[in-house]
DNA sequence: TTGTGTGCAAAAGCTTTGCATGTTG
DNA sequence: CAACATGCAAAGCTTTTGCACACAA
């Protein structure tokens, strides 16, 4: 298994690669938060992690986060949701299976699980309805059943 | 078939009902929203309803609006979808069958499908993983093939 | 050196809230 | 007539933008 000291050096090459493919300059703010960004094992919101690297006492500012996450995403590096709120969520996604999200409308939590079903129906549907499908999201909303933090509401955020 | 005014009726008295077994007061404000939403075979955001209202010389406020917005969602007379973007879109349900959506991520166009695979996976997952898995949200995204008018963006809003 | 990227703060866009007024039950 | 709903405008929150300065190439 690798480390994740291997795994921030190999998604800072990629990330380094997609830079000078696209003529995008490498400053120490992108690998910052890049590897801040892998060093969380949450989905998280940009404030969050601005917080977060405030914290760290980084020197950066929340567009430059918003811009970089935008990066991120574009190289597949990160992914961006939707949980039914007004709010982007992020996680990492490289070295990950593809994977989809329920989560408990009561106290936030997220899971994650897999099912080929889903490539199939996109398959199948870009065939049908003449779309060249290039992602989706597919999210269930429900309460978890037992131990559920009813009140809590999402992944306890860090304060400044 | 049913006549359009006649699924209106109907959901007049489903959400009258409604009304009344939540001791909420049956204003014409709320019967005014629910009616043009009904009138309506798109997906619509707060705002365009909004105006549209305004345009059919309705006296309503944003506030009323949002506030109806959510009532009718609480009895499912209406859905609630975020396309990837912030902001929130709507669509009547009544009388309609489940369904998902297909987003073109250039033109915004909207394309609806079914697929009773996604009940399985529901079905499925909220057994394995402990959830009573109360609604879920499936989009795919990506180009409609040939006829995509590129530039023009969601589905043309109405002026004022 | 040059132009892209950054920090900061202000603006923008969607949604919610506060308050005085109006209206339902 | 009392409580709740409304209209209006202001506030709240997330995200974007403008501008002067910094720094990667």
């Amino acid at each position: 298994m690798k480390t994740e000291d291997s795994v921030i050096q190999e998604v800072k090459n990629i990330f380094s690669a997609h830079l000078e493919k696209n003529g995008l300059r490498k400053t120490p703010e992108r690998f910052a938060i890049l590897q801040e960004i892998y060093h969380r094992n949450d989905h998280f919101d940009a404030e969050a992690l601005y917080i977060h690297m405030k914290n760290q006492n980084y020197r950066v500012s929340r567009a430059t986060v918003y811009n970089t996450l935008e990066l991120l995403v574009s190289c597949d590096l990160v992914k961006k949701h939707q949980f039914g709120k007004n709010l982007a969520q992020y996680e990492k996604s490289y070295g990950f299976k593809q994977h989809d999200h329920l989560i408990c409308v009561d106290c936030g939590k997220v899971l994650e699980f897999c099912d080929p079903r889903i490539q199939q129906i996109k398959d199948m549907m870009g065939d049908l309805l003449k779309f060249r499908i290039t992602h989706h999201s597919l999210n269930l909303y429900g309460k978890c059943e037992g131990a559920c933090p009813r009140t809590s509401g999402k992944d306890a955020p860090e304060s400044l």
